[in-house]
DNA sequence: TCAAAAGTGTTCAGGGTACACCCATGG
DNA sequence: CCATGGGTGTACCCTGAACACTTTTGA
C-alpha cells in the first residue's frame, strides 16, 4: 500500500438496516432492543460492523440474514451518516440501508433470538443513536421510490389480492385512496396476471389473486 | 472505548465531490488530473480522506473548499460506495457528494494549482476507480431534485435573466424548453422579483434582470 | 435594415380526482 | 337475510404541451 494512503485515519464503517414489512394493515419496522452498550436496552435498528473484504451491500445482506434468515431481499442505500458523535461509543460512521419484505416470510425464530420486535410507525418508541433520522430518511426515500419503482410488490407474496395490493400503497403513503382510482392506475400501470384462484381470507365473497409480471 | 468495536475492522473513508457548474451553455464537472498514485496522471473527481474528528459533510465542504476556494456552496450527499476493490491502492469506502456552484465564483487560480479542469459532460474523459459510477449517480441525483428543490439559482449569480435561468434547466436536463411554457411555470413556482436592471451582455435589446425570493 | 434575442396567450389533450351502486357469500 | 368486502364506469378539472408573432436595438 502506498504511504499515501498511511498517513490518514482509519474509521469503523457500520451498516444499519431500516427493515419495512406489512403487518394488520400497518407499515412497521423490525427493531431490536439492544443487548450491549453503549445503549443497552434500548431500541435500535439492526447494524453490523463492515468487516474487511466484505462489500457495504454484502454487509447489509449479511446483518438482514442474521436478524430474519432472509436472502435476496430488496435493498437499497439510504445514505451515509457520518457525524462526528453520533455513537457515544466511538466514531463509527454508518450507511443506512432500506430492506423490503414479506412480513410472513420471515424466520420468527431468529428475529426473537435476537431480540427484535416489528412496531407500527405510529408506535414507534425512542430510538437510540441518531436512528430516528435514519428511518425518517429511508421512509422519506421509500415514500419517493414507490412512485418510481415497483417496490409495493416485495411487501407481498407472490399471489395477492387487488385489496391487499391498495392496502400496501395506503400504509406507506400513509393515506386512503379511493378503490376505482386505485385499481384503474395500478392495472394500466403493472402487468398484473390475474389467476383463476379466489382468496376468501378476508371475505366472504372472496377476491381474485394477482400475480406481478415483471 | 468498549472491546464491542475493538474486534471489528477499521476502513480508510473518503469523500469525492462531483461538483457541478454552467459554462457556456453546457453543464460541466470539474476534474483533477492525479499528481499521485494509484492513478497517476488519469481524470479523477476530487476526493479527500475523512479525518478523525470530521464528520462526513465537513469533509466534502474540505474537499471543496481546498479546490475552488469557495464556502457555503450548496452540496448534497449522492451515496457511499463500498465495493472492496474500488480503489486498487487500498481498501477505501467513499461517500459521493455533489455540489453546485456559480462558474464564476469559483478561485480560477486554486483550481489550475490543483491540476483540475471543468469538463462538459458530453467531453468527459476517462475517469478512475468508480467515478464513472458516481458521476451517474451524481446526475441522476441532480436531475431528479431539479423538479424537487429550488436547486437551478446555485448555478447562477444572484441578478439573472430568464434566458440564464431557462439555459440552466436546458443544460441539466440536456433538453430544449418552450420558451413560453417555461415562463409561465417558472413565474407561478418560484418567487422571482424582477429588478428595473436589464443585462445588455447577450443581446442587442437587452433582458430583466430577476432575483430569486427565498 | 436586418439579425438576434426578449417578451407575450391561447388551445388542446391526457391524467388525476371525485363519486355510487350492485355482487357474491358465509354466518 | 344481512353484513362484509369485491368489483365496476363516467364526468369534470387542471396541469402540461404545442404553437407564432411583435419588440428592441446594435452593428
Amino acid at each position: 500500500m502506498h504511504s499515501y494512503y498511511r498517513e490518514h485515519a482509519r474509521h469503523y464503517v457500520s451498516v444499519d438496516c431500516v427493515i419495512f414489512g406489512l403487518h394488520e394493515g400497518k407499515l412497521n419496522i423490525l427493531l431490536i432492543k439492544r443487548r450491549m452498550m453503549p445503549g443497552r436496552d434500548k431500541w435500535s435498528l439492526m447494524g453490523g460492523f463492515v468487516e474487511q473484504g466484505e462489500s457495504l451491500d454484502d454487509a447489509a445482506k449479511r446483518v438482514l440474514h442474521q436478524l430474519t434468515g432472509l436472502e435476496n431481499v430488496y435493498m437499497d442505500q439510504v445514505g451515509a451518516f457520518g457525524d462526528v458523535d453520533r455513537d457515544p461509543g466511538a466514531r463509527v460512521i454508518s450507511v443506512a440501508y432500506c430492506a423490503l419484505l414479506n412480513f410472513d416470510d420471515q424466520d420468527h425464530q431468529r428475529v426473537t433470538d435476537n431480540n427484535a420486535r416489528w412496531v407500527a410507525l405510529d408506535e414507534m418508541p425512542e430510538l437510540f443513536f441518531d436512528h430516528p433520522r435514519i428511518v425518517e430518511k429511508a421512509l422519506e426515500y421509500l415514500r419517493q421510490q414507490l412512485h418510481r419503482k415497483p417496490l409495493v410488490f416485495q411487501f407481498l407474496p407472490e399471489l395477492f389480492t387487488l385489496s391487499q395490493l391498495q392496502g400496501v400503497y395506503e400504509a406507506v403513503l400513509g393515506e386512503k385512496l379511493d378503490k376505482r382510482n386505485f385499481r384503474k392506475r395500478v392495472t394500466e400501470l403493472y402487468d398484473l396476471e390475474k389467476t383463476d384462484m379466489i382468496d376468501k381470507s378476508s371475505s366472504k365473497r372472496g377476491a381474485s389473486l394477482y400475480k406481478f409480471i415483471i
